[in-house]
DNA sequence: AAAATAGGGATATTTGTTATCCTTAATATG
DNA sequence: CATATTAAGGATAACAAATATCCCTATTTT
C-alpha cells in the first residue's frame, strides 16, 4: 500500500507556489522543472488540485497555478487527499456474511467491527494530516534549506511567474 | 491507496482461531470454506501470518493453524503488518534534489520535512493499529453476534478443528 | 495574429494485486 | 506400512492501478 508519488509531487508544488506574491502565478513547465519531473504528467496532479479548488488557474503566456487560499489555511490533508482521493484505506468485502452457520436472510444492522477497527486507524491518519497546515512545512523548510539556496530558489521561480 | 485484501482475510481468520480450544488446529480449507474464500489465495496471507511467527502450523490431516501467542498478545498492527509489510505509505523520491538551484556537490543531512511530517502520519495509524489487540475485537465480537450464531459457528469451526 | 497556457481525452507501459496450478515434504490415521 | 491430508512454496496467468506520453481544444497574454 504505497501513495501515489503525485502526492509528493503536489506537496511540494503547493510550497513553492506558497513564495509566490499575491496575485502571481507558477507554469506546470516551470514547476516540473524546478522539481524534475514529467510535465505531462505532473499537470494531472496540478489538475486535482484545480478541481478541488485548493489552486487558482489562469490560461495563456503568464498564466499557471497559484494557491486558492493562505497556507495557513491549507492543511497537508486537503493537498492529499486532492490527489490521492478521500477513500479510505480499508475496504470492508463483507465477508462476514459467507459465514455458512448464518440464517439465510439475516442482516446486520452496523458494520464489521473489523472494518471499524481499521477505519479508526485511518482517521487517525487523516487527523494527523488535518493537524498540519502547508505554513507548518513553511517554516520547517525556511528554518533548515540554507538561506542562500532559499533565496536562489526564490529567484528562479519570480524569473518564470507571470 | 489501498489494503490488500489479504488484510482482512487475515483479520478474520485471526478472529477464527483465537475460538480455537488449546492444542487444537485449523486448516486453510476450513477457513477459507468459511469466510468463503479462494482457499489457495488465502493460503498465501496465512503463510504471511506463518513466515512472521503469528501462527503456529502442523501437517497432515487433522493440521492447520493456530495462534502463536494469546489474543491479547496480539495486535492488529502485527497481522497488518505480516501481511502488508511494514514498509511506509509515504515513499520520499527527494525531488528536492533535481531543484536546478542547488550546488551541485551538496547533500542534506536530514531527510525531506515532508517525508517527515507524511511519516508522522503512517505512525499515527501504526500507533492506532498497536493499541488495538485480537483480544479486544473477540470481546466486541461476542457483544454483537447473535448468541445463537455464534454457537453455531464454534460448533462448525469445532467439527472441523484437527 | 501568434505564442503560451490549462484542461482533458486517448492510449501505452509498467507495476502490483489477485488468483490458480502444481510439486514437495511432513504427519496423522487406519 | 500405505494412504490421505496438510502446509509451503514456486511458476504463471489474469486483472487492476499507477505512471506516464501524446495530441487536440479553448483561452488569454503579448
Amino acid at each position: 500500500m504505497i501513495l501515489k508519488s503525485q502526492v509528493e509531487w503536489a506537496l511540494h508544488c503547493c510550497a513553492i507556489l506558497a513564495g509566490l506574491p499575491e496575485g502571481r502565478y507558477l507554469s506546470t513547465k516551470a514547476l516540473a522543472e524546478f522539481h524534475g519531473l514529467p510535465k505531462e504528467y505532473l499537470s494531472k496532479a496540478l489538475q486535482s488540485l484545480s478541481q478541488t479548488g485548493l489552486v487558482h488557474t489562469t490560461l495563456g503566456p503568464s498564466g499557471g497555478y497559484r494557491l486558492a487560499k493562505a497556507p495557513t489555511e491549507l492543511t497537508f490533508l486537503e493537498i492529499v487527499e486532492a490527489v490521492e482521493g478521500k477513500s479510505r484505506t480499508f475496504v470492508c468485502t463483507n465477508i462476514r456474511t459467507n459465514n455458512p452457520c448464518r440464517a439465510p436472510g439475516y442482516c446486520e444492522e452496523t458494520p464489521c467491527a473489523v472494518a471499524r477497527i481499521m477505519w479508526e486507524a485511518d482517521e487517525a491518519w487523516r487527523d494527523k494530516l488535518r493537524s498540519v497546515r502547508l505554513s507548518d512545512l513553511i517554516d520547517i523548510l525556511s528554518q533548515e534549506i540554507p538561506s542562500d539556496l532559499l533565496k536562489r530558489s526564490f529567484a528562479w521561480v519570480l524569473e518564470r511567474a507571470g
